[in-house]
DNA sequence: CAACGTTCGATCGTTCAACAATCCGGCGTA
DNA sequence: TACGCCGGATTGTTGAACGATCGAACGTTG
C-alpha cells in the first residue's frame, strides 16, 4: 500500500475537518433560532444588539445578515435594519407552487433509487407514526419536515436539498406566522389538526415508493400537498 | 380625487425608487462580469486587487464575496480567498437533474397560462431562430437562455424564476469552463454546433405551449434536455 | 386642532486601520 | 530528495469613526 489507498481513504475525510468561519457560525446560529420561533416573524434585529449579545463584530454579524436575507429568512430595509421575515399569504402560495413542481419532480425522477435513501423515507414515517401515538404534535411535525426533506433525497441531487431545505425553513416562518400573531400561545390542538391526517398519508406515500410505484406516489403527493395548501392558507385568512 | 386615487397610482410606482446599497451594486456587477465570462472559471479573486480596483471597502466587498459564493458563482476557501467557481461534469449532471426538475414541472404546472407570459416564450423563439438565421450563434445562446426562462416564467413563480436564473447562471460557468480550458478563445463552429439543432426544438415546443397542448411540450422538453445534458457532459469529458 | 417644518437621538451604511491566524513559497540541512 | 523552518503576503475579525437616514417628539402656523 504505497500510496493510492491512503490518500483515498484519507479524502473521504475531507469534509471532517472543514473548519468554520464566525460568520458561518453565526448564520447558523441565527437560521436555528429563526426557524424554531424563538426569533418570531416580524422581530426586529438591531445591530448593536445582536453584536452585543453574540460577542461578534458588526462587519462579521452584517454578513451573516445579508446570507440570511438571501436565504428570505430576513428581510433588509436600507437603512431600517433587518427583521425576521413575516410570509405573506402570497408567499405561502409561491411556496407550495415551488413545493410541488420540487417534491413531485424529485419523486418522479428519483434516479437510483438507493437503498439507503428508501429506507430514510420509511424511516421518517415510523418516526411520525410514533410521535403521534405518543401525542407529541410538535414532533410530528418535525418528523413530517424529515419525511418530506427525505422524499426529496430520492433525487439524489445536493442542489435540490438545498433548494428543498431552503424552502421548508421559509415554509416554517409561515407556521410561525400563525402561532404569533394576534394571540400568545400556539394552539395544540391547531397543529394537531394539521399534522393528524398526514401522518397515514405520509405512510402510503412512503409505501408506495417502496414498491417501486413513484409516478403513483407523485400524484398522490400531487393531491396531498394541495390540500395541505388550502388548509394553511384557509388558517392565514382566518388571522389578519 | 380626495385621497385613495393617488396614494394607489404612487404605490404601484414605488419599486421605481428603492434605492440599492454599494454592497448589492458591487455583487451585481461581479455577477455580470462572471456569468458573461470576463472573469474565466478558476479566477482568484484577491480582497485587495478587488477593493482598489472597484473603489470600495474591503468589508463591503468581503459582503458581495459572501453572496456570490452563497449564488455558487463563487468558491469560498478558509484563508485562501474567493475564486470564480469551476464546475466539475458532477456539477453539470446536477444542474441538468435540477433543470429538468424545474423545467418540465414548470411547463407542467403553467397555471393561469397569462396572456403575456406565452408570448413572452414565442418572442425568445423568434429572437433565437432570427439570430441563427444572421449567424450570430452568441446571440443564440441568450434567445435561447430567455427561452429557458420564458418556459419557467409560465408557472408565474417569483421564487421558481430565481432558482432558474441562478441555474442558468451555473450553467454558463460550465459552458466558460469548456472554452477557456487549454485552448483560449472559443470555437464558434462549436457553439454553433451547440444550438444549431436547438432553434427548432424550441419553436416545437413553443407552439405546443402556444396550443395549450402543456403535457406534450413537457415530455418534449424532457428529451430535450437530456439530449442537451448528453451533448454536454461530452464535450466536458474531452477536455480534462 | 390639524397640517406642516424642525430638531434630535438612534441606527444604519461605509470606510479605514489594526492585529492575529493562516497559507505559500523559498531556503537550508541532513 | 525529503524534511523542517522561516518570512512575506493574504485572509479573518475586530474596533472605531463619520456621514446619511429614519422615526418620533416638539413647536409653529394657519
Amino acid at each position: 500500500m504505497t500510496s493510492a489507498q491512503w490518500v483515498d481513504r484519507l479524502a473521504a475525510d475531507r469534509s471532517l475537518l472543514e473548519r468554520t468561519s464566525t460568520v458561518e457560525r453565526v448564520t447558523d446560529l441565527l437560521r436555528q433560532r429563526i426557524i424554531q420561533g424563538e426569533l418570531p416573524p416580524g422581530t426586529q434585529l438591531s445591530e448593536v444588539s445582536a453584536k452585543d449579545a453574540l460577542g461578534v463584530s458588526r462587519n462579521t454579524l452584517r454578513e451573516a445578515f445579508r446570507l440570511l436575507g438571501h436565504e428570505r429568512l430576513l428581510v433588509h430595509e436600507m437603512h431600517k435594519g433587518v427583521s425576521v421575515r413575516k410570509p405573506s399569504s402570497a408567499d405561502v402560495a409561491d411556496l407550495y407552487r415551488l413545493r410541488r413542481i420540487i417534491e413531485v419532480g424529485a419523486v418522479r425522477h428519483a434516479a437510483t433509487t438507493k437503498r439507503e435513501l428508501v429506507t430514510a423515507v420509511a424511516r421518517a414515517v415510523r418516526a411520525g407514526e410514533q410521535a403521534a401515538a405518543d401525542g407529541d404534535w410538535s414532533e410530528v411535525g418535525t418528523a413530517n419536515m424529515r419525511f418530506h426533506e427525505a422524499l426529496v433525497g430520492l433525487a439524489d441531487s445536493p442542489r435540490i436539498n438545498d433548494a428543498m431545505a431552503g424552502l421548508l425553513a421559509e415554509l416554517r416562518l409561515a407556521f410561525h406566522v400563525m402561532s404569533t400573531d394576534e394571540r400568545g400561545g400556539l394552539d395544540p390542538e391547531r397543529t394537531r389538526g394539521f399534522y393528524e391526517s398526514y401522518v397515514e398519508r405520509n405512510r402510503a406515500i412512503a409505501d408506495q415508493v417502496a414498491d417501486g410505484e413513484l409516478d403513483a406516489a407523485a400524484t398522490a403527493l400531487e393531491t396531498y400537498l394541495a390540500d395541505a395548501e388550502a388548509q394553511l392558507l384557509t388558517a392565514y385568512a382566518e388571522r389578519t
